[in-house]
DNA sequence: GTTTCATGTGAAATTATTTTCATGTGAAAG
DNA sequence: CTTTCACATGAAAATAATTTCACATGAAAC
């Protein structure tokens, strides 16, 4: 009637939490375009809403949580606001492609 | 009234759509987790279980979702399963860690 | 100061994911 | 062949994420 094997099994928590936050991210097929999209250079509002045919608002939506991670940097200029991927964990996540 | 900047955008659809179904697999947390502790050595569902303090069936539910991407082998021996992560690219992806 | 344009935001509506629960299965022990 | 044990599964219940809609904002043009 022998027990199960178990072990003691260790997890760091923290760094699970982190990396979670990105998959999270990454984890819908808008999000994840726009990603690719900004990931090598800046890109206004309007070109992402073109590029994927969909509606600005939700562009909007999206791009808030890149921000939330402070993933993303924002620079303005004339009309547009331009994205792009800052962060070096993020960057290396999608080069897995 | 200039107008939006977008030059046409490209996109690998069916890289991204592979990459999708793999953040999709890891953004949840009891996922990641499963997935950090079968990344370099196989366990049981019961071991599963009492290191993440949670019921065998759910276990079972999300291993489900390993195998449906194929990214787990399974190995059987005496009353057990044991499961370990054979994807390689999974397992690459883990180790951003 | 009023209009226009690109973008942002809150809240409701929709859709998807996760969890629980009750039950099923297959192998081996008795 | 009945019981037990580890694990699987379907469906309902609970929860979370996404999309849409109506409206807000801020900067520049007029």
């Amino acid at each position: 009637m022998d027990a199960c094997p178990a072990e003691e099994a260790e997890l760091d928590e923290a760094e699970a939490e982190e990396l979670l936050r990105l998959f999270r991210l990454l984890a819908n097929p808008t999000r994840l375009k726009i990603a690719l999209l900004i990931r090598d250079r800046e890109r206004c509002v309007c070109e992402l809403e073109r590029a994927l045919g969909i509606d600005q608002t939700l562009v909007s939506h999206h791009l808030r949580k890149f921000k939330e991670l402070d993933v993303v940097e924002e620079r303005r200029d004339w009309k547009w606001r331009y994205y792009r991927i800052k962060d070096e964990r993020l960057r290396r996540l999608l080069s897995l492609l």
